[in-house]
DNA sequence: TCTCTTTTTAGACCGTATCTAAATTCATGA
DNA sequence: TCATGAATTTAGATACGGTCTAAAAAGAGA
């Protein structure tokens, strides 16, 4: 992965250490993590870090399409750095969220919608993780 | 649509005037309301109605599978009458949720997913709404 | 009618997310 | 270097979705 100072700096956002710490963690996250998940794990290092600080950061991160916000989980959105298209499968015991890479499905019919101009799309899968 | 008294007695839901007010309301729904804006309608007929009821009487139609809860705005549950397969389309200028047919689209690659068992899965489309 | 069970209710409570105002940090120019 | 003002961070207040609790109310059965 590339510096995270760099990748802020690039986008114009000031890497402040907090930001950075946020950036460290979320921009190589392999799990989908919650803003709390991320605010938790960004105290280790940076303690004093404020719960606003953090939703500020990845509001900033997501502005500059540098992680998406993706809805699968009940009750709050989950941070993804993967900014291409992809699935999503859940497992429906752990709750955890795995990448399905976008050349593992293929999806036909949606140009064929009367009404609806397709923007982009997403399959949620939900099912057991086989190990 | 059928009575919703019969429908609460065929699943040995006692078929109290709550029940029915909200039964009513969401079995014959077309948006795919939270269960606030539930309350807010069904407070019209029966002002008295709390939200602990709401909330109870809505847990207890997903578990008889009289309706569903789907994962699609951010904040807050939906819930759909539509208990069979379908998918969805989110207008991202109104918000509002579409349903789209089954039939409508094709997804291949969900079997073949190593690791995965997929029990269940739906295209989440997102655009805009032409009229 | 009496009793017991089920249901409803108001309000407390908890978690997620945003907002606010004050404090702090930082960049800049004198 | 210092002063100034803008950007950032902070703690805590606020808002809202959802659940829980204990008491009141409604209903079923003897």
């Amino acid at each position: 992965m590339t510096d995270p100072v760099a990748i802020l700096l690039r986008c114009g956002v000031r890497p402040t250490s907090q930001r950075v710490a946020i950036a460290d963690y979320i921009l190589g996250a392999r799990s989908h993590p919650s803003a709390d998940e991320i605010l938790a794990h960004v105290k280790k290092t940076c303690p004093a870090i404020s719960r606003a600080t953090v939703y500020n950061t990845l509001n900033l991160l997501v502005e500059k399409g540098l992680v998406t916000t993706q809805i699968l989980r009940e009750g709050t959105v989950v941070f993804d750095p993967i900014v291409d298209n992809h699935h999503h499968f859940i497992d429906e015991q752990s709750g955890r969220i795995y990448d399905i890479p976008w050349e593992a499905l293929r999806v036909s019919g949606t140009a064929d919608l009367k009404g609806f101009d397709v923007r982009r799309f997403q399959v949620v899968l939900r099912g057991r993780r086989r190990r």
